[in-house]
DNA sequence: CTTGTATTGAAAATGATTTTCAATTACAAT
DNA sequence: ATTGTAATTGAAAATCATTTTCAATACAAG
């Protein structure tokens, strides 16, 4: 699906929720479907901020949250505290992030309900939730400055 | 390792750093040594009130601090996005963690060292942490109230 | 085009964490 | 034991992220 076609997806289910459509959810659609790296509230707020120069971070916390209801984006947490929002990715998926510029790519890891359930069993909790994530630096993060391409 | 001696050795260690050993310094060693939950700074605060009724939050921020310099203790994420803190284990281990009350138990799960090399040769990603965690609830807070043992 | 209501952004409130600072205290050197 | 000094303390203030309040605005149904 094109971004194009996802952004329009993602506002009909906005609307679909009984929500309206605006310029500045509009534009933090289209960031949160155009970009391939995680990113926090106020670097949303940045860039969405060149689409709609009015837009407050308000609108952005807001925005965030009724697309995390929707489970369009999910939160992703990283070793400094900090978390950031991501597309949501097809299926559950494992996580690899770059620290320094949240660029985040999926990866098959192994499947983990067996040990799930022999760990719920071994030790009587219910597990309900699980994180499989790694972090590192991306290849152009690891580059030199000189040598950087654009993102 | 007994608890008494395990505390003795933290502060020990602490005097090696070039750190004094002080009674607030005391009660917060002696909470972390002693509990298997994951605890915020609040809730470090409020229990070592109880030892020390004069600790100051700010001292159990810079003691934790400290603590997790020295790699006695670390920070642990939660889904919520609260961390706590929690008594580093010997080795690295994977956890599970209770999200009602924070007590964390570790197991030993798959290997994650040839997945960490096969996804860092595919993607080029220098790979430096991992999070293998499960979350969920214990068998004490399953319980119905009536029936909670005491922890 | 009008109207009702969801949404907006600014400002204020909240909550967690950090910084500042004067008073205190551990502890090394007498 | 006493003392000097630098580390440590807790309170208050500052900072930072997030949430709430609220009057003005703008979407979308009729």
């Amino acid at each position: 699906m094109t971004p194009t076609i996802t952004v329009s997806r993602w506002l009909d289910l906005l609307q679909s929720a009984g929500c309206r459509v605006t310029a500045p959810r509009r534009a933090i659609v289209e960031l949160m479907v155009g970009t391939s790296r995680a990113l926090g509230p106020i670097e949303v707020f940045d860039l969405g901020r060149a689409e709609h120069p009015g837009l407050g971070l308000v609108t952005v916390y807001r925005t965030l949250e009724k697309l995390e209801e929707l489970g369009l984006i999910e939160r992703v947490h990283l070793p400094d505290g900090c978390h950031r929002y991501l597309r949501t990715a097809d299926g559950h998926q494992h996580l690899l992030l770059c620290t320094t510029c949240g660029l985040v790519q999926t990866f098959a890891g192994d499947d983990l309900d067996p040990l799930t359930g022999k760990v719920a069993s071994d030790t009587g909790f219910a597990i309900n939730e699980h994180w499989l994530q790694f972090f590192g630096t991306c290849p152009d993060c690891r580059k030199p400055i000189s040598t950087l391409s654009e993102s």
